[in-house]
DNA sequence: TCAGCGTTTTGAATCGTTTCATAGCGTAGG
DNA sequence: CCTACGCTATGAAACGATTCAAAACGCTGA
């Protein structure tokens, strides 16, 4: 193995002072081969060989003006959700030929400006993004500066960018019928912040389903955000919970990561699970149905989720479209078991 | 809300224009506000606000020739080991004021020299890879170009190349150590291919550990190989396992994705766990204790290793380091219970 | 031999920044 | 009143590619 000390990147001029042709010519190699006689080319090629010549993507980029790339941001890579979307968007570009920058905003605004700011500093064609606060103007305002942005997992409250969601409204609704009918009539949601539109959706359809089955939420819900949406999240959220005086008898989790934190602290509290307490996550993750009890849990269409969305963002067509998913809930026994 | 048309972005030389001054004075108040007059700045910034300027990020490259990025590659962004990695790498870099771009090569070469060569075009400062392959001479040609290269999860097999990994031979042997101890003697082994590192080296350790025992590999050991390193590949693997003829009465399992998915196969099976089979995944993912039967497996320190990864990219010190951490058997039922 | 034509190659202009030598200007000191 | 000096601001060069009008070349047919 030979350890050649870093030089100076190859420039085209090197290319082409080496094979004794014009820089011109050289690039005609890279980009319309058929153009350049066989000789020619053969000699231009083995000397981007010989000098292990890379373009230079800013130089290139620079005059021809795009690239064959776009940038998604999601709020927390380490959540299943997000990878699983981020594969969809993955296997979507793959086939355009694109390639995808990911990052993930922590939820922070700042983080996500920021990288909203690197994208367009190196002129991706659009961005997906799960915007981490209700304030969408940034994206708007990226828009009007002609990049493509599609809202993730959120519908657009503006008309003029497309968005890709699944309804949250139903899904939360659709897991509280299941409880209603299971008679439970005091239930605790651990909730992100409502800043978060899908919190705020969840909330929402929660609320209605129980004033639709004749409950007052005021008495039949108790809200408790949580500030960490994953599994260390869902246990402090259980431990408020089980400090409750009048303590609920079912528990919904914004995610399957605080339904795990939340079955992890019930079991240390010897509560069993769904007699002393049931439970519902959200997301279906890959292990919902195989833990110790069972997660019942609202199935979204995650991979289709981010293969749609890039889709929208690689159609030509520039008018915003707004597609929404339909989630649908799977029973298990973390509801109905007999534990 | 407005709905402006797309328009040509404004340019630092439509700034300078409009405010009056030399394109140069723009790029002071952008990169050396205190070298220009207050009055003047005031007026530029004005400008830029009105223009909604955003400086075009290859031009500043090309010229200034480096950026504050870093590219990191992994196998598979949909595993939980590979995001908590991420997320070490992320941690590392926000303090340094990096950006991460994260792409997954899907164990596929080709993918991961399309990205290499798209981080590279796009000058990032270095790169962080698993690799897909035994061979590394491509990151070393990267590294003789000038890049930055660590690898990630792998001793290096070269000198010149960083490397952070944990030790690979110690986990599996510590693992195959617990079941011989439990009275195993023929053990499957649900393995990736030995293309890549890690999976040689367990399996390395494995058969090593096995002969300590006074064991014959030969007999001992079943080594299935599954493709998907996920809980789909688990799942074939195990149905290959239950239809030997001589069944082995362990399984160990090359990550815990592939371990759910023998859990789950086993149970449909109705082989009880671990009387019939014991299970033993890698990686100690967060579900791991919290599954059906919980699960015995390797921990690693995941989070460090991305830390220390992107530590060792950001070190100004050019010579190579290689870092080993050592993982942590963590015993669970699926391996001592008595289902 | 030469005009005419198609193919291949050339080289200068261009993209939007940063950088740096230099010019302009106001002020303090002699 | 002039010089010197410190601030600011200027504007041209440079980064490394692509693009395109024009030149060079190689043939064919008269």
């Amino acid at each position: 193995m030979t350890t050649t000390a870093p030089r100076r990147r190859a420039s085209i001029s090197d290319v082409a002072r080496l094979a004794t042709v014009s820089v011109g010519t050289v690039s005609n190699v890279l980009n319309r081969p058929d153009r350049v006689s066989p000789a020619t080319r053969e000699r231009v090629l083995a000397a981007i060989g010989e000098l292990d010549f890379v373009p230079n993507g800013s130089a290139r980029q620079l005059r021809a003006g795009t690239i064959t790339t776009a940038g998604a941001i999601v709020l927390d890579i380490a959540n299943p959700f997000f990878t699983d979307v981020a594969r969809g968007i993955e296997d979507r570009l793959d086939e355009a030929g694109y390639t995808l920058m990911l990052a993930s905003s922590d939820e922070n605004p700042e983080r996500e400006a920021r990288y909203l700011r690197l994208f367009e500093e190196h002129g991706v064609q659009g961005v997906m993004v799960v915007p981490s606060g209700p304030d969408v103007q940034h994206l708007e305002a990226l828009r009007s500066r002609g990049l493509r942005v599609v809202l993730l997992d959120r519908p657009s409250p503006v008309e003029t960018l497309s968005s890709v969601a699944v309804d949250d409204r139903a899904g939360a609704a659709a897991a509280a019928r299941h409880l209603v009918d299971l008679g439970h009539e005091r239930i605790a949601f651990l909730n992100g912040p409502h800043t978060i539109r899908q919190c705020a959706d969840r909330a929402e359809g929660l609320r209605a389903a129980l004033v639709d089955a004749g409950l007052d939420p005021g008495e039949a819900l108790v809200e408790v955000t949580i500030t960490a949406l994953n599994a260390d999240g869902g246990q402090a959220g259980t431990e408020q919970v089980l400090a409750l005086d009048d303590r609920p008898t079912a528990t919904m989790c914004v995610n399957d990561l605080a339904a795990l934190g939340a079955l992890r602290t019930l079991r240390a509290a010897g509560v069993p699970v769904p007699s002393g307490m049931a439970v519902v996550g959200y997301d279906d993750v890959a292990f919902a149905g195989e833990l110790a009890t069972p997660l019942t849990s609202v199935r979204q269409p995650t991979h289709q989720l981010g293969y749609r969305a890039a889709d929208l963002l690689l159609d030509p067509d520039d008018s915003a479209a707004h597609v929404t998913f339909q989630p649908e809930l799977v029973v298990r026994e973390s509801t109905t078991g007999t534990g």
